[in-house]
DNA sequence: CTTACGCATGTGATCGATCACATTGACGAT
DNA sequence: ATCGTCAATGTGATCGATCACATGCGTAAG
């Protein structure tokens, strides 16, 4: 309703410059609105911040004078009154991933159904400075608060040293420190995956993790750890990539000395990597070797073979991020993963490969 | 330097409060500074937006005020005061993909690194509404002007039609209209695509395009007709598809019907997804089909075979068009796309299959 | 019939910066 | 010796909203 309809513009000359100073270009503020409605700027004010004791025929005036008038509140001015900035801020430290991507995606959209707008801060690097200089940025802004997408380890530290306090939230379940968030059980995710493959008779999987400094990348290590220890199987087949691709090939190819059958990876493209790798050493999945991912990338199921993965509701997640840090009420806990099985996982072969 | 250095808060409480009025929490203002340094708060000022005519003793004085008050300018006050948001709007209309995503992360740092924030605005769909209401939203904050990230044509209209104009920028090559931007020549990738195709003997070659509404899409099936017509070859072998690899799976299923023995595919997914239909219908590739695709993600490396795609270098990109909407003088036109050769291209069969 | 209270609205100060316009002093030109 | 000019700084108004506090008036309680 209060769009910016650009298909409009009719009687604004005739009515507007009824003192004729020169044209002035500038926007109509709640004086203006005041006038034409013939209340007091304070009432528009109400209007504009639902106020209850409002007769509804006054409100009415209000609003035909702020159509007529093509009246939009002054962000900068509302902010700097009422000390509230209607911001939240995104510290992330990816660019182009497709995770984070879509979490940012959803809270921009979440944020904005509530009236609020959403910048985004990147932290190039892990280093303290850069964490610093984005935190320092929306600091700047005065954002009312944070959600952390992506986060590490050094990151989480930064945000408790804080001077002036901000909330935050994490969308991983909440680590170490005593803070919010978690709408995501990562770890719940990694047994699923990990527990498919136990399932399918396999007795030495290997894992694929990302960055240890990455929390999504030491909950999903956890979680594998978790299901093969509930079952007395050996955990330490893990090695460590870097979320790419090229990475996934290198540690599944070491995997694969180690004579692993299954390898449950951190990530999608990691999984990619793997299954290049073991067309590469002439191995077929699933006949030789299986592999699960993580994520459901919209093209696992087009990789070959067609990925069985872990999905997870990011957009979902965002959103409830975006309620949490607003305190909303009804936020339940947790989105549950989901095993998304095709074809690139089955039992392991008859006579396992010699171990080197 | 001016970074929220949390390791701090020393003499604070001693000084700060000469006059006991109880805790005040609130942050330095130009005025405290002023009174710290033995100034007016217009030399303050002054400093902030580093005037040509100041002593450097006095500048000094100041910095040191503003350091020992922990000051940090208020980012609506100066909004408010001079009309200039320093921010500046992505109107975008995808959601995690990586493109996209790429573009967005880069501009969030050129635009930090010039004292600009950014805000993003998702158009949900295609409708005129939500584009409208996106608009709105980064009206309202008053953005200093846009960047369109991922353009329809829709959305160009509606910008067309604004009230209060907004100066914006596209990545790609203006289009029909009088535009600014384009530092993605997507024409002439495509061409180049096409072209190593021709090269290696192929004759009849297919594309698979993206959605017709979006400038990328136009752009890049443009130069794949351009460059066949170029060569007198028939450039109707087009299937539409809407940048998934679901929907490059069935556009290539239909344009190997026709017979083609190679496809430009318009992004890395459908081209993925073409993969994926050739293996299925007993294809090899290169050896009976090759595939080109564009954008060349991490991950095309290892697509089996590994993906001849093209590169465009969107990060400098989204730097460029940064730099054009802040009027920055020099802003070269185009960053040359680049043909990545890998395995999934080659020369046509020696005996063409039967068309149907 | 008054007092009190709450609804609906108005008045002026305020948020923290910049802007427009003084004011001061030094220095070179006339 | 006088004046204009410019560098360096100060004073008060201003941006467009909200906040804190009045005010007028109807109605229920004393």
């Amino acid at each position: 309703m209060t769009s910016a309809t650009p298909t409009h513009g009719d009687n604004q000359t005739m009515d507007a410059d009824r003192d004729n100073e020169e044209a002035r270009p500038r926007a109509a503020s709640v004086f203006d609105v005041a006038r034409v409605a013939g209340v007091s700027h304070q009432t528009v004010s109400r209007v504009l911040n639902d106020h209850p004791s409002l007769r509804a025929a006054t409100r009415q005036k209000v609003l035909d004078a702020m159509r007529e008038l093509n009246y939009r509140p002054n962000a900068a001015a509302r902010a700097l009154s009422s000390s509230r900035s209607r911001l939240i801020g995104i510290l992330s430290t990816s660019s182009g991933e497709y995770g984070p991507a879509t979490i940012v995606a959803a809270i921009g959209a979440a944020a904005r159904s509530r009236g609020y707008s959403v910048t985004i801060a990147n932290a190039d690097g892990l280093d303290r400075r850069s964490v610093d200089d984005a935190l320092s940025h929306l600091a700047d802004l005065s954002a009312e608060g944070l959600i952390v997408v992506a986060p590490q380890t050094q990151v989480l530290v930064a945000l408790e040293g804080l001077t002036i306090p901000v909330p935050y939230v994490t969308l991983q379940t909440a680590a170490a420190s005593g803070l919010h968030g978690g709408m995501l059980d990562q770890i719940r995710g990694a047994r699923l995956a990990t527990s498919h493959l136990l399932d399918l008779g396999h007795q030495r999987v290997g894992h694929i993790a990302g960055p240890p400094e990455w929390l999504d990348a030491q909950q999903r290590l956890t979680g594998f750890q978790e299901e093969l220890r509930s079952r007395q199987l050996d955990p330490r087949f893990v090695e460590i990539g870097d979320w790419s691709a090229a990475s996934g090939h290198r540690a599944a190819r070491a995997l694969i000395e180690h004579g692993v059958t299954a390898i449950f990876s951190g990530n999608d493209q990691m999984a990619l990597g793997a299954l290049s790798a073991a067309v590469s050493l002439g191995l077929t999945v699933p006949g030789d070797l299986s592999i699960v991912g993580f994520d459901d990338v919209p093209e696992a199921a087009y990789y070959q073979p067609a990925l069985t993965t872990v999905r997870q509701d990011l957009a979902e997640a965002g959103r409830r991020a975006v309620a949490l840090l607003l305190g909303e009420a009804d936020v339940r806990p947790a989105v549950g993963p989901e095993l998304i099985e095709r074809a690139s996982t089955g039992a392991p072969p008859e006579r396992p490969r010699p171990e080197y």
